[in-house]
Formats: C-alpha cells, sequence, structure tokens
DNA sequence: GCTAAAACATGATAAAAATCAGCTGTAGTA
DNA sequence: TACTACAGCTGATTTTTATCATGTTTTAGC
C-alpha cells in the first residue's frame, strides 16, 4: 500500500532519509522491511553485526549495554523517527548496543547497501547523517557530566523530565511505562533506590504515581532539583 | 617552510584530512594558521561559536564541560592528530565544551569554510568526518556506562590506564602530567577522593607515584581492578 | 633564597547510596 | 481458584563517597 512507500513515509521528516533523492529513497523503498516487534522483544544485541539500520515508526526501543557487573545501562530511549544502528552501520562495526522494545514496536528494516552507496554518493545525505550523529554526541556529552557529577535523586529528577518527553495520557501519566528497574537502569541506580526516591518524589508532590503508572505533577521543582536547587 | 603545508603534515593521516582532494587540501592550506598555546590557556570556551576546527599537532588539551554545581567535567583529552570543535562546525552550534592546554600545544586552526566547503562536495570527505564521529559516539557511550556502573576506585584504574595512552617515558612516568585536581575531573569524584586513591594504589603497587609524576606500575591488576574482579 | 599561593595529603565526620532481608501486592497460568 | 513468579516496597545495615578541617609540601614569582 502507498503508506508503506519511504516517498510519503510520515516518519522521514524526523531523520535522515529527507535528504535522499528520489532514486535513492526508491532503492531504499524496495529493500526495506517492516517488522512487528512486541514489548519485551529484542532487535539486536550488542556485539552484533547489523545488516542495516531500523527507523522506528511506532513505539519506544531502549538502547542500552551490559556492564561488567551485570546491569545493564541504558544509553537512550529511541522512538518514531529515530533510526537506530546508524552508527554500527556507518562506522561498519559490531553494535556497542542492545536494543529491546518497551512497547510494541513497527520499525523498518533498511538493508545497509542501499544506506552505503547514498553515503558515498549523496553528500547532502551523508552531512544530514553527520549533523543527527554530531547531535547524539552532544547529547551523549551531557550524559557523561549528568552521571559524573549528580546525585542519584538529580538524576532521577531528570530522568522524569526526560520521559515526559516521550507524551503524556490525559490524565498526565506517562506514555511510556518503564518497570522501576528499567528506570534505575536509565538512572544508573541500584532498583530500590529508584524505587525509594519515587515514594519521596512522590510524597513531596513532584510527581504522580499509581503503579506503573508514573506521570510529572511539579515540572518547575523537578527541573530546580535536577539543576542542584 | 614546506612542513607547514597541510598536503605534508604528518598529522594528516590520524584524522579525516586524508579524504580530501588536493585541491581542497591547498584551500585548507591556505586558510589555516598555527598557533602556538601555552600550558594552561584556553583554546575556546563553552558557548563559543567556533569560526573553524582546531588539529593538535603537539601536545595535549582537555576538553571539558561545566557541571551545574561548579565543577568541570573532563569529556575527553585530545592528543596530535586529533580534531576539536568538528561536532560544533558540523552540528552549526556554539560548542559543547571547553578545550585547556593541559601541556604547551601547537595547533592548526582551519576556518570552517574550507571544512563546510568540502562537506557539500566531497562524500569521502564527509563520510571520514563521519566515521570519526562514530568512533567518538562509541566511546562517549562507553564513558556513561564507566561513570554510571563502576565505583571511584574503579574509574581511577580506569583513568590510569587512560593516561598511559598519552606515552610513558623511559621510568614509565606518564608524558602527560595532571593535577590530582584534573585526574578528580576526569574520573568524576571529590579532589580528595582521588588523592586518597592515589596513595593506596601506590601503597599496593598497582601505580608509581612520586610528585605530579604517575605512571602504571601493574597494569594488569589495574585492569582487572577496573572490570571488577 | 624567601614568601605567598597553590597543590597535595590525611584524619574525622557526615551524607549518600548500595546491599541484604523480608514482606506485600499483582499478573500470569495451570 | 489457587499457585507461582515477579515487581514493588520498606527497614536495617554496611559500604562508599563527599565534605570539612588542618597540616605539609611544592611551585612560582620576587
Amino acid at each position: 500500500m502507498e503508506e508503506s512507500r519511504c516517498e510519503n513515509c510520515i516518519v522521514r521528516q524526523f531523520n535522515a532519509l529527507r535528504a535522499m533523492t528520489k532514486e535513492e529513497l526508491k532503492a531504499v523503498s524496495d529493500s526495506k522491511e517492516t517488522r512487528t516487534i512486541r514489548k519485551g522483544e529484542s532487535l539486536f544485541e550488542e556485539g552484533d553485526k547489523l545488516g542495516g539500520v531500523m527507523c522506528v515508526r511506532n513505539g519506544v526501543s531502549k538502547l542500552s549495554k551490559l556492564s561488567a557487573n551485570g546491569k545493564d545501562q541504558i544509553v537512550k530511549l529511541a522512538t518514531k523517527g529515530q533510526v537506530m544502528g546508524q552508527r554500527s552501520v556507518v562506522a561498519e562495526e559490531a553494535t556497542n548496543l542492545s536494543a529491546v522494545a518497551v512497547s510494541d514496536m513497527e520499525v523498518c528494516f533498511i538493508p545497509k547497501d542501499s544506506i552505503n552507496s547514498a553515503l558515498h554518493k549523496n553528500p547532502d545525505f551523508t552531512l544530514e547523517v553527520l549533523r543527527h550523529m554530531a547531535h547524539d554526541l552532544r547529547e551523549a556529552d551531557d550524559v557523561i557530566v549528568n552521571m559524573s557529577q549528580k546525585t542519584v535523586k538529580q538524576r532521577m529528577a531528570e530522568a522524569f523530565l526526560y520521559l515526559q518527553r516521550f507524551g503524556v495520557d490525559e490524565d498526565g501519566y506517562f506514555n511510556l511505562r518503564l518497570s522501576r528497574e528499567d528506570i534505575s537502569n536509565v538512572v544508573g541506580t541500584a532498583t530500590e533506590s529508584a524505587i525509594r526516591i519515587i515514594s519521596e518524589f512522590k510524597k513531596k508532590g513532584l510527581i504522580i504515581a499509581s503503579g506503573k503508572r508514573l506521570g510529572v505533577k511539579d515540572e518547575k521543582k523537578l527541573r530546580d532539583l535536577a539543576e542542584g536547587f
């Protein structure tokens, strides 16, 4: 059907595909493959050689890395329009991250050949990919500073503000429902610590929480807390 | 003189400039400017709009970011052949990092115009820059995991192994002499904690230390410690 | 060489966070 | 329905790390 053609894909406006020529897009469109992934299923594992990139059409995936002590660190969450695996494809290396769906997902798998030929021939596209990666790198630098200079409580406040960006329902609860363990893996702390801080934030009126449903209540105070005031 | 021409620059083999055409290199060579920076002097500040990139010919610079609590976090050290500021130039944003020389330095300043025109015209060059950035991004991901999952002691061990990569003298001491405060800013800890751990490592025979001169003594044990054994 | 400032060092204490243990609720399933 | 497994929760305790205080050593400038 028509909407499955990349040329019309609504998601394209968020990523580097928009810099492709008609011919390149056609090649991508002809070689791509749409996949449905259930919550909890894995898209790829750390160390895999990826045959292509994945473009998220719907749902959210966690990108994480296993640490020596056996805990997963969630490096980022990828949502609609974001492309996963491009670092690996571009650098022609095995991927350094694992991807697991945290909600049901629909993704397009684009074989690396069509990406690579565009990378070699179309500077606009390459530059667009480069800009996206420059952006990712900046965000990674920010995360490094947060992780090393902020307390667990501050990082938890940041995490709530981050989760809010994935949308909220009419009651203000996050669309994205992460387990306490996943949240602790975003923040880089023990699960018990995450749970305790969630209780505390709730008691103080910074957030709303009922079971797995979580949300921001007082954004300003959360932001102040995250900034260290 | 001949060696100041980019075409012959020995440093070129380490960075993306090698993917430039003869004409592009000539343009870079004609517009570039060599600068000498003394230890402690600043190359650029967080928030600056950079007019170009800097290529390190000699010496080492720390790239850091000020955190909300007033401490600097050193994100990486840039040495011979590495290019600073490309993220900012590529993304056309103000830089997110400050650069300060930690030893006397010689750098080439390359105005962004000659970089940008090559980025738009030469896909090989753009792709090479992209690959370098992909590499940086991978390293940043690793740092995130280390920062959030490892103890201060493990991170200190990592820091010693990292500093070793900048070369050692005949006695095994690092070429690069960082203050205890700089080391604490690499590791993301209090200066006193860094000092204490250095004393401890020395006592245990993991490292050698006399004043500012530091070095690795037992690489294997340091590595085991960093990995959590 | 003298002096002031900065860097280094160490002890004592406080705060932050992890770990351990056990208990409750809840979702899936036989 | 009842059982099981797992997520969530909380208290007690220990470990880790930061902070504060203070003394010593080094370094840079005169």
